[in-house]
DNA sequence: CCGCTGTATTGACAAACTTCGATACAATGG
DNA sequence: CCATTGTATCGAAGTTTGTCAATACAGCGG
């Protein structure tokens, strides 16, 4: 009555995705993709308060939203007197692009 | 006493951004990655079942993150039988690279 | 020093996500 | 039909995430 087998056993893929996993969720927030998407449009750095301008969020937020990119380590901040002013990391688009092609990779090929 | 300016108020960028959040949020998560890794990796189609058998999960948490990838329409799923078959849908990474370029084009250039 | 402004952190609460057990549905074999 | 197997959905924990109010910290001007 044993029914045959499903399919053939697949390549089973067992990587550590973890690390692909925490870089995408820090992206994966409308909020997050504005300010990421405002400092690659601004190839100059942009002021905190132009999020907390430009969000609908107060500034505590906005300060959260950011902290969670330095964390991921996909922008960067440099205080210059009472201001501070975040910028793109130069690899964030890199690593990010990375993060997906673990999903794709395949076998030997690409 | 007033402080000079910040400094020149930014090109503030005002798309929306939820349809891109929330593809990267269905791809931002260990298991999920797995699975479509496993899926890219197996050009032919890959039975629920062979999930439940290589991810640390009980069944209803393997079908809970299929239907997750499958609202987000990055696989497709085909019955046959008992069986169901998933399988990686043919625009995957070409709507992932579109969601990431959400955050990088520029003006008008690219 | 003191007050002021910009930014970061903390704590509390609500919403969303993940997981599990139980159960329902679908298809096959008897 | 009925029992069995594979898959999906439901309902209820536990955990994480997002937001706010309050507060702390940093740097400047006086």
């Amino acid at each position: 009555m044993a029914m045959q087998r499903c399919c053939p056993p697949p390549k089973l893929v067992r990587r550590d995705f973890e690390p692909a996993a925490a870089l995408l969720k820090a992206v994966a927030d409308p909020y997050r993709l504005t300010i990421l998407a405002t400092l690659a449009a601004n190839d100059h750095e942009v002021c905190v308060c132009d999020f907390t301008d430009a969000l609908p969020l107060n500034q505590p937020a906005v300060s959260h939203h950011l902290r969670v990119l330095r964390d991921a380590e996909l922008v960067t901040c440099d205080r210059r007197g009472t201001w501070v002013y975040y910028q793109l990391a130069g690899d964030a688009l890199e690593r990010l692009n990375a993060a997906l092609a673990t999903i794709f990779r395949k076998k030997v090929h690409a």
